[in-house]
DNA sequence: CAGAATCCAACCGGATACTG
DNA sequence: CAGTATCCGGTTGGATTCTG
């Protein structure tokens, strides 16, 4: 098994290989749609975030659903990870220039869900 | 179990209760980010369409995910359901006025989808 | 601090067969 | 035609523990 994937890419492979739906509709939501992928983006918008920073702004999320949605994103080049290498190590997750352009959806589907009949 | 559940909704009770979340983004993905969800409100865009027709213009899906997506929708009040009772029995889905109001950013998804690096 | 590793119950969703 | 019913393997995601 996993033969073949010689370098460790950390579920990016994987992040691409989801997403090969014919339906355009379904290939993006498969991209941002899934579990607290929209609002980890959201939550990037205004400037790099330290990890467990953005676990605390996602409170309800575990830190490994933040991880693997993290390397998802970085797999479909929507968020950059950059390590400072201090001590305590810090490590900071940036939106990409491609992941700006995700925004304005996101906003949309905000607005289009909070004007909904329940609120 | 099931207690006081005494009419027959049809899913449409727990459509409502899955989408609890805080947050706007993810109760909105919750609404509309499910599996074949996007496209069935796509393609109901140009009018009522009969069962087994969005069954095939769906193609991919089974006939079991498109019923409980079209509950779902129902219990969130963005398609309507109708019968003819010909025979055979007749049977479409129409989108509300509700549901026409998720189309803008569905549009822009599928924009964004597209435009991607990988196509 | 920023994860990785492991465990496991719950849920998802496809395949298939059946029905009014 | 428009579903429902059942089975069941695979995936999901929370909880917990461990690590450089």
């Amino acid at each position: 098994m996993r033969a073949r994937v010689v370098e460790d890419d950390r579920g990016r492979r994987e992040a691409r290989d989801a997403c090969l739906e014919p339906c355009p509709i379904e290939r993006g939501m498969r991209i941002i749609g899934g579990k607290w992928t929209g609002s980890i983006l959201w939550h990037l918008k205004d400037g790099p975030v330290r990890f467990n920073d953005l676990a605390r702004m996602i409170g309800g999320a575990s830190k490994k659903m933040i991880t693997e949605r993290l390397r998802q994103l970085e797999g479909h080049g929507l968020v950059r990870r950059e390590v400072i290498d201090s001590a305590p190590i810090s490590v900071t997750y940036e939106i990409t220039d491609l992941g700006r352009t995700a925004l304005g959806f996101l906003d949309e589907l905000r607005t289009w869900s909070e004007g909904l009949p329940q609120g």
